[in-house]
DNA sequence: TTAGGTACTGTCAAAAATGTAAGTAATGCG
DNA sequence: CGCATTACTTACATTTTTGACAGTACCTAA
């Protein structure tokens, strides 16, 4: 939980406002985030198997990061009302839109490190 | 500090290990590295330019964020032997080729926010 | 009635990142 | 000597992120 007015919090939140790249870094940001929306630009795919997909990530963790880039608008919720349960994520187009910049990153990386 | 044998530093290493996307943000995703980055794009600057042109730092932040970027090879550190003493940071090869990342991160920033 | 499958949630703890505030080293100049 | 200048350090506190682990809700089928 943020605590909204702490100077951290504030920090954060200017660097954003004033900087298109702080911006775009805190949506990819997370420690799963780029994992998620990597398997992601290959389709649709319910959590279970995006769980599977990434075996160090605890449910919690994978839980927050899905919550956070929902809540950013770069993925897509989609519940199935069956039992037992299903659910699938899927990006959206702005979600889309960032998998050149997600290969550009990844290109980088790869040459780089 | 880094403890080194975290669950989350184990994991941080690994995800930096087996996906270039993770590297390279690991390497731009500091606070105050973003704004740093981008005043060198512009040319070689000074430790107090640099201080004053990012108001909301404090100097043990710039200088922790200027030593990993050093670390990580994306900036060069040139020392001047005078009193009182000089210190200029400037872009290495390999933080010049960000540039053009850095960009497409802060374009898509800013069509988005 | 109990077990099983799926997608979670809750609580607590550890670790990491960031911030606050004060202090330091070196030397030339008056 | 005492002061100014620059680029830091250091010690400590707060805030944020990440992890461990147990528990839950729902219905269905045996």
């Amino acid at each position: 939980m943020r605590k909204e007015n702490s100077t951290n919090t504030l920090n954060k939140r200017q660097m954003e406002m004033d900087c298109g790249m702080s911006y775009t870094l805190a949506a990819i940001g997370g420690r799963w985030k780029p994992a998620i929306l990597w398997r992601l630009t290959h389709g649709k795919l319910r959590y279970s198997v995006l769980r599977d997909a990434i075996p160090q990530v605890t449910e919690r963790m994978l839980v927050l990061q899905l919550r956070e880039l929902e809540k950013d608008g770069l993925i897509k919720r989609i519940v199935y009302a069956e039992v037992p349960p299903r659910v699938e994520y899927e990006l959206t187009a702005k979600g889309k839109s960032l998998t050149p910049i997600l290969q550009n990153l990844s290109d980088w990386g790869e040459k780089n490190r």
